[in-house]
DNA sequence: GGGGCGATCTTCT
DNA sequence: GAAGATCGCCCCT
């Protein structure tokens, strides 16, 4: 059985934890995935929460597909669709391959790809990318030997349901988006 | 290093 | 009419 088809049989929390310390590549940019998100589908702070709309029809189709979406009317961010119409947002990577041309399109070598919208902007991800297969190109999932060191904390930049400890991140990573918070925050050995 | 704010689109109240 | 899974710039300390 192919990796993905057995990633694509998880739901977003497991998926979100399983996803760290893979690397994702689009048309060959990327690097390992350092920062994810837990969306569920009973969850008041997902997008699928209120049912199918013209824009987060991806959520609602077959797993291992992206879900990509506009945030603050400004940027994209990409999503793993999961097994249970949620879904895993990629907040960071920690960015190896393609330097030269996440340079390009960001215009700084400064947080390269340490935020939803940064990483979509260096990877070239946009709505075009949105209900794609994801076990085929322009994307590459490549697995982690073993699982990683994680810590796990409260969720960024919502206001619903914020207290669940759906976000994920490899421990010591210098790639984060932001540091989770001392407090809410629990180590999640290999 | 950190807080305030504007940009700009989709959905919902 | 307002809020949102954000970011970068400006200003202050």
């Amino acid at each position: 059985m192919r990796i993905s088809a057995q990633l694509a049989t998880l739901n977003a929390l497991a998926l979100a934890h399983r996803l760290i310390g893979m690397e994702l590549l689009v048309e060959g940019v990327g690097g390992t995935i350092v920062e994810t998100e837990a969306y569920l589908a009973d969850d008041p702070a997902s997008h699928s929460f209120r049912g199918p709309t013209r824009t987060n029809a991806a959520m609602f189709g077959p797993a291992w597909h992206a879900y990509v979406y506009r945030s603050y009317g400004l940027h994209w961010c990409f999503n793993v669709v999961a097994a249970d119409n949620g879904a895993v947002l990629i907040r960071a990577l920690d960015p190896q391959r393609g330097l030269g041309e996440m340079l390009a399109r960001r215009g700084t070598m400064k947080h390269l790809c340490s935020g939803p919208g940064r990483l979509t902007q260096a990877l070239g991800i946009s709505d075009a990318h949105d209900g794609l297969d994801l076990k085929t190109a322009p994307f590459a999932f490549i697995d982690r030997p073993h699982a990683p060191e994680m810590i796990c904390g409260p969720r960024i930049g919502i206001t619903k349901a914020a207290e669940y400890p759906w976000r994920f991140g490899l421990a010591g990573s210098r790639f984060l988006s932001l540091p989770f918070p001392s407090k809410g925050s629990r180590a999640i050995p290999s």
